[in-house]
DNA sequence: GAACGATTGCAACTCATCGTTGCAATCCAA
DNA sequence: TTGGATTGCAACGATGAGTTGCAATCGTTC
């Protein structure tokens, strides 16, 4: 018999590009930064290992050994991130100031792969309960301590109604923001945000 | 020749259950209806026709035929909800009253199917942005109405401050209620709501 | 009552993707 | 040099999406 092409067991044309060679940690925090975009754009139910592993440019099995469940994977991507969601606030000396930089840390939040990954994971439900726990816990952790930090300013200064809540204060800034730019895709540039920290301060009822 | 048995091209045993039998609408009300509780559960992206069908008892084929994409289905299941929303809102007479009234409507929908499909539908992006420009124009649409109709009495009662816009207030009420229940997954009792309506009357500044 | 169109159920199919496995290639450390 | 760990790659079975052909049933019309 005569072989033109080479024999059966492999005709091994392409001589591999870069297989082997472990390269360790920068993997992981690629695959890890790959999945919280993942998360923002297709959400947790419909995300995809495949897509995730194209992205970091890394082979879907290398993935699928190191986590070995797509809830594995989402919780490890979305563990420590806490501290990114606010950041440091500086302290501005005035309660307005205080929560116009706060509002405005969200609207960034809100605005990049980071919170809208939070954000879709926080809403999901019923298989992914746990993914929804943590991506739950996180957005608290990274909003109650700067909240907190706040409203101590203000009530030392003497910034502060006697019966306001400040966990409410947060929430209702948080969730304009968040109502506004994901909900409505409204802008949100600094008059916006002005007024709404100024509607905060005031109230809606006239001061007689 | 003798047949024990039917002839080869089909054994025929199991009689039909009710196939053929046109239901006309009560099937499409039961697959709409299924497709919002799938929609909020498993979100858009993870929206299964296949479920939705072994949930609303009907065809897998039968609701290919009358939505051809899933794109389709989903905008006919939020096609006019806008209307149910938040219902009709009454007049109670004071702004308190009716910014009570609008939370406890908000808080009620969001408590519900119709309301977290709605959201989850609003927050997908990329691939399916019609479906979540349709969801966000739904939301914007059943409660834009009742908003300004609240602020337009406050107005001509005089219980409303000159810098206060409405639009604003009604985010941060709703926004609030959305961060609480949804993302925090905190209780929306009758005392939290009137400490946040009470909050949005009066502002967190003290009135000196 | 018979015929016809519309609607539905059902089973089978193709196709894409998911998650897994075996193997070879490569790097690092002993 | 040897051995372990890591990675790429191709292939596989399983699962679900979307389609198609066919039979059964209903309502309407003649």
């Amino acid at each position: 018999m005569q072989w033109s092409a080479p024999p059966m067991t492999a005709t091994r044309r392409a001589p591999r590009r870069d297989a082997g060679r472990p390269r360790g940690a920068p993997v992981a925090e690629a695959v890890l930064a790959a999945t919280l975009r993942e998360l923002a754009s297709a959400g947790v139910e419909g995300l995809s290992v495949e897509r995730i592993a194209r992205e970091a440019e890394v082979n879907k099995t290398s993935i699928y050994r190191r986590w070995p469940t797509r809830e594995a994977l989402v919780a490890a991507a979305l563990e420590g991130v806490a501290a990114q969601i606010t950041g440091q606030l500086p302290d501005t000396g005035s309660l307005r100031g205080d929560l116009l930089a706060l509002v405005g840390a969200v609207s960034d939040l809100v605005g990049s792969p980071l919170g809208r990954g939070l954000l879709r994971a926080a809403l999901t439900e019923s298989a992914e309960a746990a993914v929804a726990a943590l991506a739950t816990d996180q957005l608290a952790r990274g909003t109650a301590g700067p909240a907190r930090a706040i409203v101590a300013r203000a009530k030392a200064r003497g910034e502060w109604a006697r019966g306001a809540r400040g966990d409410m204060v947060v929430h209702a800034l948080v969730g304009a923001v968040i109502h506004r730019a994901v909900l409505e895709h409204g802008a949100l540039d600094r008059r916006w945000l002005g007024s709404l920290v100024d509607l905060m301060l005031h109230g809606a009822l006239p001061r007689e």
